[in-house]
RNA sequence: UGCCGGAUGGUGUAAUGGUAGCACAACAGACUCUGGAUCUGUUUGUCUAGGUUCAAAUCCUAGUCCGGCAACCA
């Protein structure tokens, strides 16, 4: 209970820690991380979980994996195994302590009973829509079903024809006895059970009827002996059935409190499930784990790592104030680590040719390459240098703009670890594109440094062109061109925001180093980014790199704004 | 017009009656064999109006604005 100071922690952790101090769950801290498994899990979900996970480990307590599979409509296999690695990938272990509330359906149904026997639940013959119109709306009361007061015999005759299947879907439903009145929506008289002929991932076809959310989950808490329940804000006006229902099975003392916290909204992406789907189905994007998209699938074929996502998290805090996080933060998480761990190389996105001209045609020299400036312990490796050269095409500019200090004709510049080099002239093709610049290197710089010390602006990283390898390249933008996709004007939807410069595909020249690069692997390429060999579709001779994230760009910030 | 939340720089947060701080972003400069990294500095904030108090972001009152809630979804 190290961490269990007063200050400098979010109001859970605050509220958990005053728990512990009174004594109210005897020193134990349980927590759960619920999914329910119809879709693959995103950073928001992350957030989650660093919270339920981090608390309990904070806590030396635990935290369950859940799956709130209480809707077999919905629910596949498929996703709880996605989940399961989601969750482990971003660093966190439930132990032994996997659950499903699918587990708990007996238990469940006798818990319904126990409501029916004592009077505060019965079941409902109103249609879906009379059941609508019976709730009534937020400032009228609702009415009371004709079939409120059902006796109890009748009520668990029905109930249990309901299980063994003699009704269709619809027919009847089983609702709390609670308050038609109440002013909080979810108090009148929710519905707790619903026939539905479905077969279950795990149970099969032994139900045909299924616990709502409201009457599963917080029991599935109490049977679990969870101490925190943490839930996103949309479910603050659950809380009092949450309680109610607990109360009224009479659960012992103490109980599992439900407490919300803000879900978590970045900037030029969206986050609902739903959306996520509509781009995976309408093609949008090839998958879940698609680079560009927000899932830890995504994310995690990107190249970012759980380490970023988890100081990530850990900066934005947890609270009650529902707002938006800027993308920025995620990304500068992202290349604070790589940063620090990437090798560095170089990579040429988008080639034009250099020719040295006064470079002897079959010289081949091994030039000393520094792996990573931050960390000296990565070590230097040799870098193939020749004649003919691939340089970046906007590293030079026959009319360079003020500020630009890269390749121009007549300008001396650095190739990186390796000559001075001068432009002397350009020649292009009959479009007017560049198709070679020719440059006189001076022999006196070799790795970079001039004797006589005169001094160089630019510095450009560079292949030969002998020993290039070829490679994909996949550049990601944003998948949104807009701060808040759905701000849209009437009429119009998030789709209309879609960025589809979001993905650009380019054929890149690599270093020979890279050859062996395996799925997964991470580099900086020097000047330009980190990325990520893709896992998927990348092969050997074939390479693939995802860009994880860009290097931050003063001069296309300077380019932009002049 | 109902109920439940929330409001601190552009964004995310801290301060729990006692100097409004941190991070990101932005801007300026230093340094640099990555226009990266690093370093230094700058701009920008307590929703409003009253009240309590020696002292209010914090407590009280009244407003304003924003979000959520009317699936047999979770």
């Amino acid at each position: 209970m190290s961490d269990m100071a007063d200050t400098g922690k979010d109001f859970i952790r605050e509220i958990v820690a005053e728990d512990f101090r009174s004594n109210k769950y005897g020193g134990s801290v349980v927590t759960r991380f619920p999914p329910e498994p119809n879709g693959c899990l995103h950073i928001g979900h992350a957030k989650a979980i660093c919270l339920d996970f981090g608390i309990a480990a904070e806590g030396n307590g635990v935290c369950h994996l859940r799956f709130d599979d209480t809707n077999p409509v919905a629910e596949e296999t498929e996703y709880v195994e996605a989940i399961k690695e989601d969750v482990h990938w971003l660093g966190w272990n439930w132990g032994e302590h996997l659950y499903y509330a699918s587990d708990y359906f007996e238990q469940l149904y006798e818990y319904a009973v126990k409501l029916i026997k004592i009077g505060k639940a019965y079941v409902c013959a109103l249609s879906v829509e009379e059941f609508k119109e019976y709730r009534g709306v937020p400032t009228r009361p609702g009415k009371e079903s004709p079939s409120r007061n059902r006796s109890v015999k009748e009520n668990l005759d029905l109930f249990e024809r309901m299980r063994a299947g003699e009704f269709k879907d619809g027919e009847y439903v089983l609702r709390a006895k609670i308050d038609m009145s109440s002013p909080n929506l979810h108090m009148r008289d929710p519905a707790i059970y619903r026939i539905k002929h479905a077969r279950h991932h795990r149970t099969g076809d032994r139900w045909c009827i299924y616990p709502m959310y409201d009457f599963a989950h917080c029991l599935s808490d109490a049977i679990e002996n969870i101490t925190h329940s943490l839930c996103t804000l949309e479910f603050e006006v659950h809380r009092p059935l949450y309680d109610w229902i607990l109360q009224a099975v009479e659960m012992p003392e103490p109980r599992p409190r439900q407490i919300e916290f803000a879900r978590l909204n970045l900037s030029y992406t969206v986050m609902s499930k739903r959306k996520l789907l509509q781009l995976v189905r309408a093609g949008y994007v090839s998958g879940w784990d698609d680079p560009r998209m927000p899932t830890l699938a995504g994310m995690r074929r990107r190249g970012y790592t759980a380490e970023a996502i988890r100081v990530f998290l850990q900066r934005i805090g947890i609270t009650k104030v529902d707002g938006i996080t800027d993308i920025a933060l995620l990304e500068h998480c992202v290349r604070e680590e790589l940063n620090r761990t990437a090798p560095r190389v170089m990579a040429v996105l988008d080639p034009v040719k250099v020719v040295i001209e006064n470079y002897p045609e079959d010289l081949e020299e091994n030039m000393e390459a520094v792996n990573n400036p931050e960390d000296l312990s990565a070590g230097t490796r040799q870098v193939p240098f020749s004649r003919e050269l691939y340089i970046e095409r906007e590293d030079f500019r026959e009319n360079p703009p003020g500020k630009f200090y890269r390749l121009a004709p007549g300008r001396e510049v650095r190739l990186r670890y390796a000559y001075y080099i001068t432009c002397a002239s350009v020649i292009k093709d009959e479009n007017g594109r560049i198709v070679e610049i020719r440059c006189i290197y001076d022999p006196n710089t070799r790795g970079g440094d001039s004797p006589d010390g005169r001094k160089v602006k630019g510095t450009l990283h560079w292949v030969s062109a002998r020993h290039a390898v070829k490679a994909e390249a996949r550049i990601y933008d944003r998948l949104f061109t807009k701060e808040i996709p759905e701000d849209v004007e009437e009429g119009d939807d998030y789709l209309k925001n879609f960025n589809f410069n979001s993905l650009v595909t380019a054929t890149c020249m690599i270093e020979p180093s890279l050859q062996g690069a395996k799925p997964g692997d991470r580099f900086q390429f020097e000047r330009k980014g980190y990325f990520c060999v893709d896992v998927v579709e990348s092969r050997e001779g074939a390479l693939v790199f995802n860009q994880i994230v860009p290097l931050r760009d003063s001069w296309a910030k300077i380019e932009k704004t002049h």
